[in-house]
DNA sequence: GCGACAG
DNA sequence: ATCTTGTCGC
């Protein structure tokens, strides 16, 4: 897969701000009509204390949509171009995951990143940011809070809230805290580009298969580790088999 | 000015 | 994200 409208990166914060405002107004929030296919889990990992001589680590994994069995992983690693500041965590991560996706020897329906998507101050997180430059839907998947304001749902799997943005006129619902599994820290989901709230729901749920964290962000967190796509495929054959 | 702040 | 050990509970 490559980008289909690439732009700089070596941006200040200032300008990285900017362009997301430029990028704001493109972003489809409306998913594709037919049922995703494949659909791939991203993630990446940074080593050492300074940014500037820290290594960015990238994972990209892809899944067969209808069974998650794992199809695909490609891995890439670059210096780190830009340090992490709230807000512009895209300006820190896409690089090396575009140069990831470029080995990919599938086109995927559905990303589902490790970040938010549109619960952001311009509304334009990592999640949206990437399927703007790749034109693919994508869906935000955060562990932690960063923007809004939202109650806790309860303990039952598949219970969500909404994460409201209180300062506009109505207060707008930008995504969702949701149980993923029963008596498990929420995770904090949204759209990206080409999605909607409801279904990024629905598609997270369904990819959410007895742990915290879906299956498609999980394995690419364990690839950015290190963790082959035979080892998940042996791991993937065992939990189908003891499903049955 | 103060607190919050994805990964 | 990364630095880090053991420990409580289903």
């Amino acid at each position: 897969m490559k980008p289909k409208a690439n732009h700089r990166w070596d941006l200040t914060p200032r300008e990285a701000r900017q362009l997301q405002e430029t990028l704001r107004p493109q972003l489809v929030l409306k998913p594709p009509r037919q049922h995703p296919q494949l659909v791939a889990g991203v993630d990446v990992s940074v080593t050492g204390p300074r940014w500037r001589e820290a290594t960015s680590k990238a994972a990209v994994v892809v899944f067969d949509y209808a069974t998650l069995e794992p199809l695909e992983v490609v891995t890439a690693s670059m210096p780190s171009p830009f340090p992490y500041v709230p807000g512009l965590l895209s300006f820190r991560e896409i690089p090396v995951l575009l140069t990831a996706f470029q080995q990919l020897t599938r086109e995927v329906d559905l990303v589902m990143v490790d970040g938010h998507g549109y619960v952001h101050p311009r509304r334009l997180g990592i999640a949206a940011h990437l399927g703007l430059v790749l034109d693919v839907p994508t869906i935000g998947c955060a562990k932690t809070h960063f923007f809004g304001q939202w109650d806790e749902p309860a303990e039952a799997a598949g219970s969500y809230t909404e994460i409201v943005d209180p300062s506009t006129k109505p207060p707008e619902v930008l995504g969702a805290v949701l149980r993923t599994r029963e008596s498990v820290k929420s995770m904090f989901i949204s759209p990206g580009h080409r999605m909607n709230l409801s279904t990024a729901l629905e598609h997270v749920m369904w990819c959410s298969t007895g742990y915290r964290l879906p299956e498609p962000t999980r394995r690419a967190h364990q690839c950015a580790a290190g963790k082959t796509l035979e080892e998940l495929h042996t791991d993937w054959q065992r939990a189908t088999a003891h499903h049955k």
